[in-house]
DNA sequence: GCAACATATCGATAACCTTCGATATGAACT
DNA sequence: AGTTCATATCGAAGGTTATCGATATGTTGC
């Protein structure tokens, strides 16, 4: 039932045929995750609960910029949520959207 | 308790902390699925409960040296399983593969 | 407004990935 | 062995990505 114009989160990859436009979408999701780094920082981040922009780039060993970028692409696919405080920028996992990825990847 | 020695499958991305070995394994198996035309693939032959490599080409829109270049990708992954039928190949969807992914990305 | 610090954007490089035409390998049948 | 068809590998083009130094933007406190 899924419309081409509508950019669900999480078409599902068992029970009804994608589209290509579906699996476009879900892709990105994916590759979002796919990535040594980025799940560094999501399992970093989830197991503090929080964890400030400030202490990232020392505890993944790479550099501020580049952090930086990761970060905004899991905010994108709204893997990770955000929040100013102050001087520093907070980030927590949203745990909705990994369980939606999780589903798509479902048998049923 | 992941030894860096060991490629397991699906190191968890909550609970424990993720080494960079760990990353790179599970960043790997991700990216075996984070493209929409092996998504496509695997929703098919999953739809299909096994599929040819013969139709799998026209079944999705790319040339054939594409299909099985992405197959051999999934088949590397675990995701896939293949047999040699007389002439054909035939892949079906390796499910304790996807549910390993899946609790790969669980919260517990 | 200005100084100091945190984070984001820019620009460049190198590595990687998807795709496909051409070609090689493999399997079945005569 | 030779033909035929299915699949894999090769090689190249074009696009995408990760990374980081340099720089810009944003935030606080003075």
């Amino acid at each position: 039932m899924a419309t081409k114009n509508t950019a669900r989160c999480c078409p599902e990859l068992f029970g009804s045929s994608l589209s290509e436009n579906d699996a476009d979408q879900l892709a990105l999701s994916l590759k979002a995750l796919a990535d040594p780094t980025r799940l560094r920082l999501v399992n970093i981040i989830a197991a503090a609960g929080e964890g400030c922009a400030c202490d990232l780039p020392e505890a993944i060993g790479r550099a501020q910029p580049t952090v930086s970028h990761h970060l905004s692409i899991l905010v994108k696919a709204g893997i990770l949520g955000r929040e100013q405080r102050g001087k520093w920028a907070w980030f927590w996992v949203e745990q909705d959207r990994l369980t939606e990825l999780r589903e798509a990847l479902a048998i049923d």
